[in-house]
RNA sequence: GCUGGCGUAGCUCAAUGGUAGAGCAGCUGAUUUGUAAUCAGCAGGUUGCGGGUUCAAUUCCCAUCGCCAGCUCCA
């Protein structure tokens, strides 16, 4: 390891390489040596960067990495508190945190900002970047705090709640803000930033408190950083599963029938019925057995499960059937657990595998709703799963390594995992919550599959896996779960006999591996951008005529690919050929087949894939062994 | 739900306190075409819905529904 000198306020010290000796330091290493650049007191940070000896030629490099540029991104958020205090007077500052790729500052101003108030902000903010003004930090006692900040009840409150810490501010070019650090040594660090959009975000977070307005913004060390993510953030609209859902005409969510329903058109039917079948399939395969439930139930059933106390307000309203409450169902396990107690089990049937496409309906809030990613109508690729206590590992393993097999089969092969544990409030005995987290632990480990703990976070009925998929541009959605249930089996008593003749209850395990199929389907299209894989194009291929003369043969190929399941479309319209491929191409149809003269006299095709690579001369046989490989390799690559 | 923005033809978007226009799509006709847009014509709208102000509202105001961004909450 060796050791370091570093000088702190002109005292030298002599310390070994990350060690904490009262101060944990921030160091870089460059060329053999290493630098200190901000020093953490406590729990404060307290950036020493101007009192340091070390080489100012270095700041750049620590402004470089992660940390840096969350240093940097910081500053340009005080810059722009600045510009704004500066622009329109009277401002009261919520926090200015730093995000990924920028950082967000909450105003409480009068006058509300609008999209064309950020160029001016922008102005504002080069022009102190080029004043290259100093940020100076200064510690301050509460008491100074309070006065200084006096009338200004958000940092008041900050400033309470910071009790007993180190407080610190900051100031540059007459304005100073509460701030802990570390900032840039001035403005003129800041080299590319662009402000990004306006929005209302309630103070701390909360929906009983008032709601500020939040300026948004991107920010890099370099130029080039900031354009690839502003194409990055174009790319995400292009991609938008609700712009393609349109264009591809696969779905469509009508105001008539109400916001969060869903519609799925031909198209988007036919993808929908190519995942459901290989859902099926695959679960049958996994020795799962598929069943049905209803999709309302007399309320006693909701009150037995519970759901009518903790999911009251996901669920609508109650509909009057001769004197009955009946409910939509926002779940499909009180149907489940109903169907088990049809009949005395056995340990030995165990373990029994339930799997549903259950749709269920959930009442969101209208400004929650989000295409086919957050809906009031979905349909769960649900299963539960009873299991004795001592299946509980093999059964959790298996279901994992099931759903990693699923999410793969669509391309889906990164993930942000996240195992939550048990939360202060919940059912069952600890006991039984310890050995179901160490099963979901055992398992993930058993997958090689790295994770994260969310201590706490578990439902009060049981410790859950969450899968988030990683799509092409990165970004994560929330789609698979698998869960231990201490509670149903209890509420609905439900038993089986064990090998000593006497009753047990059952752990049920709930799963979805896609999650919803609307989720999964946005998510689908966003991460094909639109162009699926064969397998689950919903045309496959489209033939085209040159001219009426080829009109006949290119029927016949069209015949002969749709008795080998192909999906194929024909275009003979009296239209040119350039104009058929463009429309084609829109369709991302992933084959097109040109027919024309040549071809009608040779009896061959020419065909041009999506990517616009054309071969010709292709004999009918072959296209046809090519293609249905094709679907095959997708389908069994998972 | 909250804050802000938006709602004009199937789609993408113009315009205006004096009852709306373009491109694409659609329809009709001509053209029979070789790898991302052939030409011409026609048709298409109580400007989301409901009130109000005004001689006059699509434009201004209010309410409502919906959409978008974010907050909060979730598959």
């Amino acid at each position: 390891m060796g050791t370091m000198k570093i000088i702190i306020e002109n005292k030298t010290f002599e310390i070994e390489k990350n060690t904490i000796i009262g101060k944990i330091i921030e160091q870089i290493e460059l060329k053999d040596k290493k630098y200190i650049i901000a020093v953490k007191i406590g729990e404060e940070i307290k950036d020493l960067h101007t009192n340091l000896d070390h080489d100012a030629e270095l700041l750049p490099v620590y402004l470089n990495s992660p940390d840096g540029l969350e240093v940097v991104r910081h500053s340009t958020a005080h810059i722009m508190a600045s510009a704004v205090a500066e622009l329109y007077g009277d401002v009261k500052l919520g926090i200015g945190p730093t995000i990924e790729n920028g950082f967000y500052y909450d105003f409480d101003v009068k006058q509300t900002f609008s999209e064309t108030d950020l160029p001016k902000i922008e102005a504002k903010m080069q022009e102190m970047i080029k004043g290259n003004f100093k940020f100076e930090r200064e510690e301050i006692s509460k008491e100074e705090a309070l006065k200084k900040f006096e009338g200004d009840r958000y940092k008041k409150e900050l400033i309470e709640e910071l009790d007993g810490k180190i407080l610190s501010t900051y100031k540059h070019n007459g304005f100073t803000d509460l701030c802990r650090g570390p900032h840039v040594p001035s403005t003129g660090y800041v080299k590319a930033f662009k402000l990004l959009s306006v929005a209302g975000a309630y103070w701390r977070g909360s929906e009983k408190n008032p709601m500020m307005q939040r300026i948004y913004g991107a920010a890099f060390n370099d130029k080039n950083d900031l354009q690839t993510y502003l194409k990055l953030l174009q790319e995400a609209k292009d991609r938008d599963h609700r712009k393609l859902g349109k264009d591809l005409d696969l779905f469509s969510i009508n105001e008539t029938i109400g916001p969060g329903l869903v519609c799925w058109h031909p198209k988007g039917g036919m993808i929908r019925h190519l995942i459901e079948s290989f859902w099926k399939d695959e679960h049958i395969h996994n020795e799962y057995d598929i069943v049905y439930t209803p999709h309302i139930a007399k309320i006693n059933l909701w009150e037995t499960s519970g759901h009518t106390g903790f999911y009251r307000e996901n669920m609508y309203s109650p509909m009057d059937v001769e004197n009955q409450k009946y409910l939509a169902k926002p779940m499909n396990c009180p149907f489940h657990v109903t169907m088990y107690k049809n009949k005395l089990w056995s340990y030995r049937e165990f373990p029994i595998r339930w799997a549903e496409l259950g749709t269920v309906y959930r009442y969101e809030k209208s400004g929650v709703l989000h295409g086919l990613l957050r809906v009031r109508g979905f349909t769960q690729d649900d299963a539960h799963i009873f299991i004795r206590e001592d299946q509980m590992s093999e059964e959790i393993e298996r279901t994992l390594r099931f759903c990693i097999h699923m999410l793969s089969a669509f391309g889906f092969d990164r993930y942000d995992i996240y195992l939550s544990t048990r939360p202060e409030k919940f059912v069952g005995t600890p006991d039984n919550w310890d050995k179901a987290t160490r099963a979901l632990q055992h398992a993930l480990e058993k997958c090689n599959l790295t994770y994260h703990i969310d201590p706490g976070e578990g439902v009060f009925y049981g410790p859950k896996i969450d899968i988030k998929i990683k799509d092409a541009l990165n970004r994560s959605w929330q789609c698979s779960t698998i869960q231990a249930d201490f509670n149903l089996p209890e509420r609905f008593d439900i038993n089986y006999v064990g090998s000593d003749g006497s009753s047990h209850r059952p752990i049920m395990i709930h799963r979805a591996l896609l999650g919803s199929i609307e989720r999964f389907m946005g998510c689908l299209i966003e991460h094909y951008k639109g162009a699926f894989p064969l397998w689950l194009a919903p045309t496959q291929v489209r033939v085209l005529s040159i001219t009426d003369r080829s009109a006949e043969f290119a029927h016949e190929i069209f015949t002969t690919c749709k008795k080998f399941g192909i999906r194929i479309e024909e275009d003979f319209r009296n239209e040119k050929l350039g104009f058929k491929i463009r429309e084609a191409q829109l369709q991302k149809i992933p084959y097109v087949v040109i027919i024309g003269d040549n071809e009608t006299n040779t009896k061959t095709l020419s065909v041009r894939n999506r990517a616009g690579n054309e071969e010709r001369d292709v004999k009918l046989d072959i296209f046809l062994e090519k293609i249905l490989k094709e679907v095959k390799e997708k389908q069994s690559k998972q």
